[in-house]
DNA sequence: CGACCATTTGATATGGATCAAGCGATGTGG
DNA sequence: CCACATCGCTTGATCCATATCAAATGGTCG
């Protein structure tokens, strides 16, 4: 059974390889809180919707996606999430959307009552967690201005979105499927996969695998992107 | 000249009746905040995208849409508030969209400066502040939803949850016009009308003008809804 | 090598946009 | 008080971007 999630997972101590860390990361900047760091296989599940908002998370290393399955059985991916990202974090007793791990992911799983205990006393703490909140809020806004554009100019931001957030900004390492780009941009993957090829064919991107993208003009994507 | 914004109108101390008021409303319920309660007209700006979040506003009476202009010239708006709404809170130095009134509207203005003193003092007021933030998140959230279903059910929502918004659930009193819905939802004035005039001869409600809806099968809406 | 799954490519269908005209309410000037 | 202009909304005709259906290709793992 590959598919656990966290709160099992923290449940049951012996399960797996766990750490003791100081948390003291872009989360909590002048702060110290220890957590667990747990692995998470491909596809596990973090948590699920509606259920209590026990934990904080962030990612140490993989890749996670935010979703909602509508009543119809569609898809919606709210946020993909990469090392370095905090999410989870909410203000309500349970939580609005599932998260899973999209590849091999170790995970920071924080108690949220630390975190809520400590922002009760120090208001620097506080003011991080409104501030954390507000960048997801921000994120969201984006998101809306994404899904009114056309499907080349949503795989255009989706690309330099992602690039952004790599390493090295002219090279695309995709830890997700083209089904989760499609169901984060409100597209088909067959669309998804057209407006790759597209943007190959105007020597905008390389694709010299479906997983890896390298920019070859940014302008270009910069100006789909808008 | 009819339009001005909230920063001129504060400047200008004789330009409107003001009069203070104690702001233990639903923004900070156990807080005592002074605030200036300012009339705008049909239209009128109240902060603009860019400018430096300096006030936190709560709907008295009338309406308003947030929303930002893209490069393309179209226009989305993010939301719409009805009175007792509080909006324009950031944790940024600058608003990230426009604020303007849709109907003639009487807005309390509130220094954020004394909201965010108040928050490093009172862990309380800095909860609440948060709060805000994610019940924002959640709606905008929400929005993404929204924007993935098809013309029918956007409409369906919007209306679904207008109603949830009035006085009396089964009348809708719109104050905003056919170009405000469609920047909401993502379509244009054609297909709103299109979807409205479908509904109405489904008998999922009424027009008896255009700005006033009644509710005659609310479950069909819901439905829609999902 | 063969099975399986993800991705790409092709052909067709369709929902909503666009273009265009008509209609109803509101307001203004004669 | 009516004629007419204006504005917001509705309705109709056509077009197009993206979905859908279908098949081919490629990459991975036993």
């Amino acid at each position: 059974m590959l598919v656990r999630n966290a709160t099992s997972c923290l449940r049951s101590e012996n399960d797996y390889p766990k750490q003791s860390v100081s948390g003291n990361t872009a989360l909590f900047d002048s702060v110290q809180l220890t957590g667990a760091v747990m692995p998470f296989g491909r596809g596990a599940e973090i948590y699920g919707e509606g259920e209590p908002s026990e934990y904080v998370y962030k990612v140490i290393s993989g890749s996670v996606r935010i979703y909602k399955i509508l009543n119809d059985g569609r898809r919606q991916i709210a946020a993909f999430h990469l090392p370095g990202d905090v999410f989870g974090l909410e203000t309500d007793e349970t939580h609005a959307f599932s998260a899973e791990a999209i590849s091999q992911s170790t995970i920071l799983v924080v108690a949220r009552s630390a975190v809520t205990n400590l922002a009760a006393k120090d208001v620097a703490v506080a003011r991080q967690l409104w501030s954390l909140t507000a960048l997801e809020l921000h994120k969201m806004q984006d998101h809306v201005l994404l899904l009114i554009k056309s499907a080349r100019e949503r795989v255009a931001s989706f690309l330099v979105h992602m690039a952004a957030r790599m390493p090295e900004a002219s090279e695309i390492d995709l830890p997700m499927s083209r089904q989760d780009i499609a169901d984060y941009l409100g597209l088909t993957i067959e669309t998804v996969s057209r407006m790759l090829t597209q943007l190959e064919t105007n020597a905008a991107i390389a694709l010299p695998s479906s997983r890896h993208i390298v920019v070859r003009n940014p302008g270009q994507l910069d100006r789909l992107n808008s």
